[in-house]
DNA sequence: TGCAAAAAGATTGTCAACAATCGTCGAGAA
DNA sequence: TTCTCGACGATTGTTGACAATCTTTTTGCA
C-alpha cells in the first residue's frame, strides 16, 4: 500500500488527466491529430475507455472531435486566446465580487499568507517563478471557492484553467511581470479584507485584462519577428 | 433521400441529443439512477456509445457520475439553481455589452423583428407563451452569437441554457411574466441599437436578476403550501 | 433479536473483434 | 496534363462477452 498505482478509479479518468496533462504541456502539438489506437496502446489500456477520455477532452475544449473524421488537439490561436480572457474576466470580476462577501475572515488571512509565500519565491529567484509555476492559480482558485458558486468554481477550474494553463505553456518565456501582478493580487486581497465587493471585481477585472494586453502585446512583437502569418491568399503553398 | 433517419452522425451523439431531451422534460427525473442496460436497450444501443454519451452529459453538468457507481440525474435544487443564474447574469451581461459593438445593423433589427413575432403570440396565446416556449432562449442565443466570442456562445447554449431549460420545465407554470420580460428585451434592443454596450449589460443583467427573483419567490410559495423541507434534525425519518 | 460477515446478484468497467465510414492513391478518359 | 472515378487502406464507430466492483440479501453468531 505504498503508492495506489492508479491516482483516480477508472481507467478513462485515468487516461483524461493524463491526456490533459499531455495537451498542456505541449507534449501533444496544437492541432495534432490523436490516433485512437495509438493513444491506447502508449497508455496501454482499450479504445473504450480511451475514447470515453476523449469525450471528457471535448468537454474540456482542450480537443476538438469529428465524427468519422478523429480527434485534434485544439488550436489554441489568438482569436482564442481573447475570447477566453474575456469571459475569465467576466468570471473571476463575478468571483471576485461574490467572495468579498462570503469569504470567512480566516479564508482571507490565509490568501495574504500565500501572497507572502508567494513574495519570497519571487525573491529567492528573482521574478521567475511567480507566473511560470502554478502558484497564480492558487490564487485565483482560491478566490473562485471564496464565491461558494459550486458552478462557477467548475467552470473556472475545470475548464476556463486547462486552457489557461496551456496558454502560460505557450507564452510563458514572453511574460515576465511577475512583481506587478503580485502588486495587484495585494491590492485585491485588500479589497476582500475590507469586504469591498465592487472594487475587488474593479481591480481582479483590471488584472486580468491587464495580463491579456501584456501578453497580446508580447505576441504581436514575437509575430513579427517570426513572420508565421498564416498563407493569406493561395500562393503556391504546395512547395 | 427523403428524411435522414438520424439528425446527427453516430450513435452516441444521436443518444446524447435524446438523453438531454428526456432530462430536460422530466422524462427522466431528477436524482434518477440511469442504468446502463436499461437506456442502452430502451434507445436501441450497444452500452458503448451511451457511456460516451453519459460521459459528454456530465460534460455539460446534467448527469453525475460516480465511479463504479453509476450515473444519475443532476438535482437541480434552490442552490444551483442560484448559481446558475448568477453565472447567467456575467455571462450575459458580458455578452450584451459586446454584442452591442459587434451586432450588425441588419441582425439587430432581426432582432428587433423577432421581438414582434413574439409579441404576436403573447398576444394570440394571452401571455401564455413567451416563458414557456423556447422563443425566449432565441432572443438570449441570439445576443450571445452577436457577441462573436465562440467560447461565450459554447458555454451558453451548450451548458447553461440547457440547464436553464430544465429549471423551465420545472417553475414553468410558476412564472408568468411574459409580458414585463417582452418589454425588458424590448429596452435592451433599443441599447444595442444605439450601440450603448454599458446600459445594455445593465438592463440585461436586471432582467436576469428579475428572473431569478421572480422565481426564487414562487419557489417559496409552492415551498411554503408543500412543506417539503428537508429533515434537519433526524426525528424518525424512517416510517 | 440484532448485528456482522459472507455469498449471491446486479451493475459498471474493460477488452478484442467486427462493421461502417472516410481519406488516399492510382488508373483511365477527356 | 488534369480531372474524375473507383478500389484500397486506414481509422473510427459499434457490438457482445468477460472481468472487476459495488449493493443487497442471506446466513451465522453473539
Amino acid at each position: 500500500m505504498l503508492a495506489l498505482h492508479t491516482p483516480e478509479g477508472t481507467l478513462a479518468d485515468v487516461a483524461s488527466t493524463k491526456l490533459t496533462q499531455a495537451i498542456i504541456t505541449g507534449e501533444l502539438l496544437q492541432g495534432q491529430k490523436l490516433n485512437e489506437a495509438e493513444l491506447a496502446e502508449r497508455y496501454g489500456i482499450g479504445r473504450g475507455p480511451l475514447r470515453e477520455a476523449l469525450r471528457q477532452l471535448e468537454g474540456m475544449r482542450l480537443v476538438k472531435r469529428i465524427p468519422h473524421a478523429g480527434a485534434r488537439v485544439v488550436m489554441l490561436d489568438r482569436d482564442m486566446m481573447a475570447d477566453l480572457y474575456a469571459v475569465r474576466e467576466a468570471l473571476e470580476g463575478m468571483a471576485c465580487r461574490t467572495a468579498a462577501l462570503r469569504m470567512t475572515d480566516a479564508e482571507i488571512e490565509t490568501l495574504r499568507l500565500l501572497l507572502e509565500k508567494h513574495a519570497e519565491q519571487i525573491e529567492a529567484t528573482d521574478g521567475q517563478i511567480y507566473v511560470q509555476s502554478e502558484g497564480d492559480f492558487d490564487f485565483h482558485y482560491q478566490i473562485a471557492l471564496g464565491s461558494r458558486n459550486q458552478m462557477l468554481i467548475d467552470l473556472l477550474a475545470g475548464e476556463l484553467y486547462q486552457l489557461l494553463r496551456m496558454c502560460r505553456y505557450r507564452t510563458s518565456r514572453l511574460s515576465a511581470r511577475t512583481r506587478p501582478a503580485l502588486q495587484q493580487h495585494r491590492h485585491i486581497v485588500d479589497a476582500l479584507t475590507a469586504r469591498d465587493g465592487e472594487l475587488a471585481e474593479i481591480l481582479m477585472r483590471r488584472h486580468i485584462s491587464g495580463a491579456w494586453k501584456s501578453i497580446s502585446q508580447m505576441m504581436d512583437e514575437e509575430h513579427d519577428s517570426k513572420t508565421i502569418t498564416y498563407p493569406r491568399s493561395k500562393t503556391a503553398s504546395g512547395s
